[in-house]
DNA sequence: AATATATATGACATTATGCTAATGTATACA
DNA sequence: TGTATACATTAGCATAATGTCATATATATT
């Protein structure tokens, strides 16, 4: 029963990853900070977001270390901890890619018959 | 502001997909799939759950894609829809297991000068 | 047709989550 | 020391997810 408490704590710590990427402003953020290192204001503005929020998502991001936060003066830097964080995102955007691509193949093929 | 919307969507779906993957039931329910197909209540044993949780957790999994369902006489076995689930959970383990080892390395470090 | 088995679903209570608005904290600068 | 700027955090509300019990549905068997 210890692998199986294992297999569970794992998978729970995995989860815990999966979660901080379960929202759209968040995944949004990682890919921003991908690109490159970016303050709090930054990220807002490009969210269309409120400073507030910018700050609730980052401070989950934070806590599960997926960013970086680094202070220069009255800003804070955040950037990526960990490129796979991305390379796992892009993987999932491939399925999702496939699974529209799949589909549309489908429509044209209804179309045809039509 | 199409490709703001844009990228928005795309990281609503691909949120979406991160959601169902945000649980450790549901994580350890595609490892166990990954492995081979399964039904209900051989998942349900595996889990060491009950089978109306289980089946509440393949049905998220199931409205998403992550998993395809067949009939077969009175059980319903349940196979992974795409490997690349797998891979991007693979990822994020790594993550995971670096994490550990830098942490375990820093322990090392404390106990030499202690 | 009646019954048994496998799975899904509805209803409910509990718990967690997100957002907005307001407030707190830390640094810089006059 | 006082004020402005940049972030973080809290409170309160609304929404949503989870697990469980009971029940419904679908297939197989007799």
């Amino acid at each position: 029963m210890i692998s199986q408490t294992l297999a569970q704590e794992v998978s729970h710590l995995e989860a815990d990853l999966c979660f901080a990427l379960a929202d759209p402003t968040r995944i949004l953020i990682l890919y921003a900070l991908d690109e490159q290192p970016r303050n709090v204001s930054e990220l807002t503005n490009e969210l269309g977001s409120t400073q507030p929020t910018t700050s609730r998502h980052l401070k989950i991001l934070r806590d599960r270390g997926l960013v970086y936060a680094e202070r220069q003066g009255t800003t804070i830097t955040y950037q990526l901890s960990d490129k796979r964080l991305i390379q796992a995102l892009d993987l999932l955007r491939s399925v999702l890619r496939d699974r529209i691509a799949h589909n549309a193949n489908l429509m044209d093929e209804i179309e045809a018959v039509v």
